[in-house]
DNA sequence: AGGGACTGTGTACGGTCGTACACAGTGCTG
DNA sequence: CAGCACTGTGTACGACCGTACACAGTCCCT
């Protein structure tokens, strides 16, 4: 078939997984689901790719840019002074009102890391990509705190179904944020006792 | 087969259930998997359980005792003026220093509720009673925050395989905890503003 | 321009899965 | 004690999966 020379073929697997996996979940991703969303033969999945993982790496890894981007993007959490946990709040609720399957997606990640030693490194990037937009603005610890609040209220809006509170996350993240720095330095929280 | 009348074996099979996703994941889970760990035959997982998705709600919801057992028992959070963070924070440490497939298992089950909607209200009953014990000593809204909170910062340690940071955990609980009330009360955060 | 090496494709195979269903074994009832 | 209804079991079927592999089409080198 006259379908050689493509050298879009790899990211278009790629976004074809993506959507297959925003669609069906993991579970959902084989060979052939991903060939056929991508309209090219199952051969030339196997091909590009290949294991199962080495393609769902390289579609996360894609898809972790969606938050990263948002929060980053035009420094619109910028400025010090800034109300970082309206910002950031606010950043979460449009995350969450637009492509669902983005944040789903990220999730999905999420378990799929913890089976997965191989797509480990991809979700410590998430992490530490919005670890370090936000470093900007607080010391690393509150950073990190951040996220894992960050993503436990966004486990919580996807799990139990109900709208995205935020107001109640401005307040959250306000919390988590005054007791740390207002701006970049390290060990507020003393990490590394033993406690 | 000289097998009849065995009332335990419904409690077997969920049991080996949660061996078997403990072991493999929920991708390893099939009803010839769960059979074989528990030593029945095929057809009685498929008997006790008309689907898998039934076997999962059992094996997640006996699994979510765990957690709250813990923190609920014998009211080791006892006491409105104890140290709620500090409590809080060594108990997740006793959590995730114990079996460690009793918390992979919690989550496994908890983020695969993204993708089963029938499984929502199980991984909502976690959090519900989590949330609910915490109650006692601060605002609803507060107790809600500590589970995201305590979730994500959980989800942290599970993904990047670095080790529990007990102080981390308890300063952050602390921050979030001073800015809600010392004692249970009720629209501290103001939910259900905006949004 | 022609041949060789390589990229890309289609098919076929072994294995596992969920599920359906016919059948065997047991306890209750009269 | 006999029959029946029901619980529990084993097997068989169709579907889907990952993977291997033989084959076709294209480019580079001489």
């Amino acid at each position: 078939m006259t379908r050689r020379y493509d050298p879009d073929r790899r990211g278009r697997i790629i976004d074809a997984a993506i959507r297959v996996v925003g669609r069906s979940g993991i579970a959902g991703l084989s060979h052939r689901t991903v060939a056929a969303e991508a309209d090219v033969p199952l051969g030339s999945t196997t091909y590009h790719f290949a294991s199962l993982d080495e393609l769902l790496i390289a579609a996360l890894r894609q898809a972790n840019e969606g938050f990263a981007a948002l929060i980053g993007d035009g420094g619109r959490l910028a400025g010090p002074g800034a109300d970082v946990a309206t910002t950031l709040a606010r950043l979460t609720g449009e995350w969450l009102a637009g492509e669902r399957t983005g944040v789903e997606l990220e999730y999905e990640l999420y378990l799929a890391a913890l089976r997965r030693p191989a797509l480990r490194p991809v979700a410590a990037e998430w992490t530490d990509a919005v670890s370090e937009i936000l470093s900007a603005h607080t010391d690393p610890t509150t950073a990190r705190a951040l996220v894992a609040l960050l993503d436990g209220i966004c486990l919580q809006v996807l799990l139990t179904g109900d709208t995205y509170d935020e107001a109640y996350a401005r307040e959250m993240f306000g919390r988590v944020l005054l007791g740390g720095g207002s701006g970049p330095r390290e060990g507020a929280a003393a990490p590394g006792g033993d406690g």
